[in-house]
DNA sequence: ATGCTGGTATTCACCCATAAACATTTTCTT
DNA sequence: AAGAAAATGTTTATGGGTGAATACCAGCAT
């Protein structure tokens, strides 16, 4: 399982240092691809295959679910990691997910994601920060700690 | 069960002592992450993934329900305690909880909390003085000792 | 009151991850 | 085919995390 949060940079040839501690359990392959509020999210094979399965099944009839799977697939590029431990990461992510220098890699659950750090702190300001309203929000899903 | 208040202090590497009543019930590998009121958790490992699975269930289609996993994952650090009793507070969750040098660590039921010792105090000011209050509202809970 | 013991704080030194600089190979272009 | 540019690989220095050793303190019992 995937958790906690690291900063590291991008260099002038476009790679990341993945953190250590996730580099066993993205294992040999694993897949980048676009992940929603901007981020890339990266899925060890084995769980990108569980979402490919989940991502199938959306009836096809429907645009909006066509859109959806059009975005995950279209965005997602097979990837792995060099002997330094970093990846490459394709320029139309990089675009994508507006990475320059400074990025945050968090691990989230089954996925890891990639961040800018100027967009991560603008989404903690407006989300994480304010931890009461989004405990507020979580009443919805009857969750309790 | 976790229970007591405890008074300790940060060193200058970001150690914090455990009290020695807590230690055995933590066991060798526990998780420190966010919490709620600017205070952090500690979970037992056992907690922790029973934890994780309510947050696994969460539909990640919600920006609510991302948010909210998001919180507590990239918050999350695995931790263990050293030969001298002491934790490694990761900078990310010092600055988080406000830890400067004096902290408050207390037990709650299923997990530890840490606080500063300011915070602390704020907190108990603005609450725990007025508990009639709380206890007041605890009536819509249907709650009876 | 004094010495003992368990727990706590501080210092120091080492090791590893990271990141930058550098070197090499490959590919594309002219 | 030769040179340039891009991609990939290697090396090294630095800084931070980590562990060990020592010094400190309080509580307790004799």
């Amino acid at each position: 399982m995937f958790m906690g949060e690291y900063q590291h940079s991008i260099d002038a040839k476009g790679r990341l240092i993945i953190p250590s501690k996730f580099r066993q359990e993205l294992g040999e392959n694993f897949v980048v691809t676009k992940g929603l509020d901007r981020c890339l999210f990266v899925y060890p094979w084995n769980e990108w295959n569980t979402l490919e399965k989940k991502l199938k099944s959306l009836p096809f009839t429907k645009a909006d679910a066509r859109a959806f799977v059009r975005f995950f697939f279209s965005g997602a590029a097979e990837s792995e990691i060099d002997k330094q431990g970093r990846i490459l990461i394709p320029s139309v992510l990089r675009e994508y997910a507006k990475l320059e220098k400074d990025v945050i890699i968090i691990g989230v659950s089954t996925r890891v994601e990639i961040w800018s750090s100027a967009l991560w702190k603008e989404y903690n300001e407006a989300t994480g920060n304010d931890y009461e309203a989004i405990a507020e929000k979580m009443k919805d899903f009857e969750f309790e700690l």
